[in-house]
DNA sequence: AGCCTTTGACCAGCG
DNA sequence: TCGCTGGTCAAAGGC
């Protein structure tokens, strides 16, 4: 569980035959928090290739940690329905920052 | 006691 | 209409 800076809770998890891939639901530990995120990689990968995909925005204060990441930071705009795709994220050895 | 994590089942939409 | 996939919720166990 890489740690980008918000607080979730999972709540799910399926292999997506689709991609061929796991996919993690997470969800804000805030309940009035819209804010939703979801995972996915390789089973078999060794690497450690991560798609992180961000749903929804935060209705409540960010941690400041939350400003680590890069692009995760787009609360500026609206919190109907803009999708957060930092796309593919490294985390665990392949971040070069 | 509270919180978090994990697995199975159920529901809805599409072909 | 049925089967399949994707997504979500609930319950149990451990720290």
């Amino acid at each position: 569980m890489p740690e980008d800076g918000y607080e979730w809770k999972k709540y799910g998890q399926k292999f997506i035959k689709n991609i061929q891939k796991i996919r993690s639901y997470f969800r804000c530990r805030h309940r009035l928090c819209g804010a939703k995120k979801k995972v996915e990689w390789h089973p078999w990968d060794p690497s450690g290739y991560l798609r992180i995909v961000y749903e929804g925005a935060h209705q409540h204060g960010a941690p400041e940690a939350a400003a680590a990441p890069p692009g995760a930071q787009l609360q500026g705009g609206g919190a109907s329905s803009n999708r957060y795709e930092l796309g593919a994220q490294y985390f665990g050895g392949a971040r070069s920052q």
